[in-house]
DNA sequence: TCTGGGGTCCTAGGACCC
DNA sequence: TCTGGGGTCCTAGGACCC
């Protein structure tokens, strides 16, 4: 048995913390960039603002019901959800960390089935006076039925926050009242071809035969039926796999043209990327850059493109990394385009301990990269001072509007509330 | 004028080989 | 020069998640 506690409108809930002038009205988070919405108070959600609304399109709308509008501040958020993982480490075995907001809990041998309810009440309690952020919890079989479940004590009031969906009728009655769009892993685009195909709930989804399924959509889709009828495919991972890429990219706050400052954004990018490769002790075998232009401006021409570059051994320096990323810049790069966003994509991830070696390397070398790296990387997380590659451009100048930014309440010791 | 960032996985199609 | 089937590998793009 599983249980889905996820925190409800975190963000917003993180910005009501330290400023209880924010309860009871309409507050929503903006993206990086002051982009789009995405977080949202019920009272926001109650004038009919959607997620991921573009913020200039709700303009009117913040001006009339004076809504309170932040940009994100993730350091902030990072850390408050540390403290919420935390509570959650000690309320069960073991954790499975999903997302900054949402965790899943392992309940096997939890309990008698039916004392659950009691069990999700404990842990919401318990989170609400350790941390002050309001989370709902969704009890079920599977990963796929505990969102389900976690979406029904999030809709229904009258649940209390908790729905317990160990019993099967009840997993029907839930999957009849929701409709299939709201299913993890139906997106928008499969929900409208499953409406197609005259499915519109949960509960029709469920019964869908499995190889019909496939040719509708794919394996991925059967896979998520399964879960709804009991039949796990995600399973309970505690410990998580090494990841598969990483990626460092940004719109910028201001078109840019010219050739030097989008070339130092990517060396900016593939410095960071770096510096959070060797954070986790791993290596990459690959380097790849992409630069576009806007997607939405259709009186500007489009130029999108990225390039990919394979490192004759894996490396975690950031002299290899900006230099490949710079020369795959230079392949790709084409005047006369006001480019909105750039990044590097790192992948290939190997332990730098067990790497093979390149034949012609020079092994001296590779230990003076990594003390040199060492050093970097301590200065950089110390309060002293930063040091910095020659073609990275300083970051504030270009990245990101953050009009509308909270204090660093938590982690910042000059933005500690102070209390008189 | 302004439309996020960071991920994973799957599929279709092209290049290439025999 | 034209012809086929079967296989692998790679890449681009789509769909989804938070």
């Amino acid at each position: 048995m599983y249980a889905l506690v996820d925190c409800n409108n975190f963000y917003v809930s993180c910005e009501r913390l330290f400023n209880p002038a924010l309860k009871g009205v309409p507050v929503v988070v903006l993206s990086n960039n002051d982009g789009c919405v995405v977080a949202r108070s019920p009272e926001a959600k109650a004038l009919g603002i959607k997620m991921a609304v573009p913020a200039f399109q709700i303009k009117e709308l913040i001006k009339k019901h004076q809504i309170r509008v932040y940009s994100s501040n993730y350091s902030f958020y990072g850390d408050i959800s540390s403290r919420v993982m935390a509570t959650l480490e000690s309320l069960a075995p073991q954790i499975e960390v999903y997302s900054i907001d949402e965790a899943f809990l392992d309940l096997s041998g939890f309990g008698q089935p039916g004392s659950l309810t009691d069990y999700g009440q404990h842990i919401r309690s318990t989170v609400k006076q350790y941390i002050g952020i309001p989370v709902c919890v969704g009890i079920a079989p599977t990963k796929t039925l505990a969102k389900l479940a976690n979406h029904g004590a999030k809709s229904y009031p009258r649940t209390g926050g908790v729905v317990d969906l160990s019993a099967k009728e009840r997993q029907q009655k839930l999957m009849s009242l929701v409709d299939v769009g709201e299913i993890w892993g139906i997106g928008r685009k499969t929900a409208e071809k499953l409406q197609r195909h005259g499915i519109k709930t949960a509960f029709q989804l469920s019964q869908l035969d499995l190889q019909h399924a496939q040719r509708v959509a794919n394996i991925n889709l059967v896979k998520t039926i399964d879960e709804l009828n009991g039949v796990i495919h995600y399973s309970f991972d505690d410990v998580p796999e090494i990841r598969k890429q990483l990626i460092c990219s940004r719109s910028f706050a201001q078109r840019m043209t010219d050739y030097t400052s989008l070339r130092q954004t990517i060396c900016e990018f593939a410095a960071r990327a770096a510096e959070r490769l060797r954070g986790e002790q791993l290596a990459c075998g690959v380097v790849q850059v992409f630069i576009r232009t806007g997607q939405f401006n259709n009186n500007d021409p489009g130029y999108s493109n990225s390039a990919t570059a394979r490192l004759s051994a894996p490396a975690a320096d950031t002299r290899t990394i900006v230099k490949t990323a710079t020369d795959l810049f230079d392949a790709i790069w084409k005047e006369g385009y006001r480019y909105a966003k750039s990044g590097v994509m790192l992948g290939e991830f190997c332990d730098p301990q067990t790497v093979q070696q390149d034949l012609f390397a020079d092994a001296s070398v590779d230990e003076e990269s990594a003390r040199l790296m060492g050093v970097i990387d301590q200065i950089n997380r110390s309060s002293k001072g930063k040091v910095w590659f020659a073609g990275q451009r300083p970051y504030e100048d270009w990245f990101m509007k953050r009009a509308n930014l909270s204090p660093a309440y938590t982690t910042r010791w000059s933005d500690l509330p102070l209390v008189r």
